[in-house]
DNA sequence: GTGAAAGCGCTAACAA
DNA sequence: TTGTTAGCGCTTTCAC
């Protein structure tokens, strides 16, 4: 395989504009001293020639390579799908370029794609980790090569830069609203143990009622944050023939949705019989019907700071770990409210 | 900025295996006649010395980089989401990686972000056009250089290949499930002029209206493919005083789900007062309320093809742009059934 | 079947 | 300020 020749190289823009491939490199690249001349003379003869630099040749000679590498569970999961957006945007205004890989919530192929991510030199690894046990090995290893920062879950080590949401505070905005709507029987619908959010949330949860004396919570059903599991939580809390809790705190708007889509097939009514509310506040949550209540996640401003803290990590090195957490706004709709 | 040293380089890894650079190169990238004892110390020395290849001395010396860029007009559109990862979980049978970009439903961003694509040499260009006219250049310019597959939307130039939905096909099935169900009063809500999707979905449904004789269509509402345009485009029916149609046939799932969402806050109910229909089967339109009547694109496969096309390209060279149609599939739900 | 050597396009010493 | 030179790590002739 011959390598594919290109339109014009450096040195054919050094060539036409009568100086050597150093001092073209400099103009180009914008390092070093270089006289007037020399650059309107390079920079006329690259334009004329529609030079493009050789991202290859320049990777394999300096240390950044203008990309950056994202790493999700699942890229078809709404609440990812609007954070990716709001990190390609972010991306943009730094000038780096995205590189995404989808680890579908498996640990071994997120090891994988963050190895390969790493064979890519990318400048900076944005992960949301599948699992806050299991991810850690890969995690750890691209945190010894460059610099890394886990949004939104974490796994357990401290390991790179954090940024997400106050879960904590977030359930505790939901309880306090349920609890002025007059619930006082409320059962979680969340994320397992697996990932950081879903024990977080959890614990969240568990320490809220206990705060509130005269509440109690029924067995919470975890699983995963998927419409799916929404749905099934729903049939076994109804199968168990048990009085149905005045209200549902699901883990995620997925899991919110499919909640109440099953409760409607099932003849109960949302917010007639039963309260929902949901988590993270993606697009859809605004259209459901009812209009799902939810805890709006500042995902421009978590996939900013990410960035930020990429940046910085390559400016300064190492340094602590920072944990960074932005507060979700509390946005009271339907089906949280009483009729 | 030094360049970042390498773990363990093919030079280490010869030197471990006590042959030279060329017989290690040809051992691991599998090409050329080697012996035995060659292929067995080689891949020894590798694995014990933790050897990755360089990307990019690799792309510099091949022609090959072992990754496929896709251009979507937005992530966090759940039809575009979906697709990607369609492409994603299709890319890894294929050992390829995912170069993703944004164009922001704009035509100049859609250019730079493919222009940066082709610095990057990808292997093949799988991209979603914005505009079915002001596209063709960075196209054009694109599949001079590399395979390039359009997916879903297409440019009206013939160029390249091109897989995606017969929405002619789609269009009339909606309309015979329409008219079955009694309606002679039908107004399309979709995406306009300005995507190829929007024309051909619109040309479908005027000459299938023209197909069933008593069928008559309102204004048709077209806008974009959003949330905001369905209930935008709601407002506007409404607002112009008429007589309510019998249905609302719109050009995507989106758009429907926005449009029931108005419909629902100005008191029309549906499917009680009026008929509405989706287009593409996102997850969500299975968990609407009422559960919304769609085509299914069989995304999988979708990309499925378009990798083929691109790796057929890649292998054959060029030759007449092959233009593919996959079949969409009815799905009917409540939202369009007489009660 | 194997090794030596050239070179992909670029940046960064080091001289001048 | 500029040019010369030396590679970055790899694949690929071309001899042997």
């Amino acid at each position: 395989m011959e390598p594919i020749p290109q339109v014009a190289t450096l040195q054919d823009v050094a060539l036409a504009a009568g100086v050597s491939k150093a001092t073209a490199s400099r103009v180009l690249s914008g390092a070093g001293r270089v006289s007037e001349a020399a650059v309107t003379s390079v920079r006329e003869a690259a334009g004329r020639l529609g030079y493009r630099p050789n991202v290859f040749a320049r990777a394999l000679r300096s240390t950044t390579t203008q990309t950056t590498g994202m790493v999700v569970p699942r890229i078809g999961n709404p609440f990812f799908a609007e954070l990716i957006e709001a990190v390609e945007d972010a991306l943009v205004d730094v000038d780096q370029h995205l590189f995404l890989a989808d680890s579908h919530d498996s640990v071994s192929t997120e090891a994988g794609r963050i190895a390969s991510m790493l064979d890519r030199r990318v400048d900076g690894l944005i992960v949301v980790p599948v699992d806050h046990l299991r991810s850690a090995p890969a995690i750890r290893a691209a945190h010894a090569v460059v610099p890394v920062v886990q949004v939104d879950r974490s796994v357990d080590a401290p390991l790179g830069d954090f940024v997400g949401t106050d879960n904590a505070a977030g359930i505790r905005l939901i309880l306090d609203h349920l609890v002025e709507q007059g619930c006082r029987d409320i059962t979680l619908v969340s994320g397992d143990a697996s990932t950081s959010v879903g024990l977080t949330r959890h614990q969240a949860f568990d320490a809220a009622v206990r705060r509130f004396g005269g509440v109690h919570s029924g067995e919470p059903q975890l699983g995963d944050f998927t419409i799916e599991f929404g749905r099934e939580a729903v049939r076994r809390i109804i199968g168990a023939g048990r009085r149905l809790p005045e209200a549902l705190v699901c883990g995620s708007d997925v899991i919110a949705l499919g909640a109440m889509r099953e409760l409607r097939e099932l003849g109960v009514a949302v917010p007639g019989d039963i309260l929902v509310t949901g988590f993270d506040g993606i697009h859809f949550s605004e259209i459901a019907e009812p209009a799902l209540t939810t805890l709006r996640q500042p995902l421009r401003e978590v996939a900013d700071e990410a960035i930020r803290l990429l940046t910085t990590r390559l400016a300064n090195g190492r340094g602590a770990p920072r944990h960074l957490q932005v507060s979700p706004k509390l946005i009271v709709r339907s089906s949280s409210q009483r009729p």
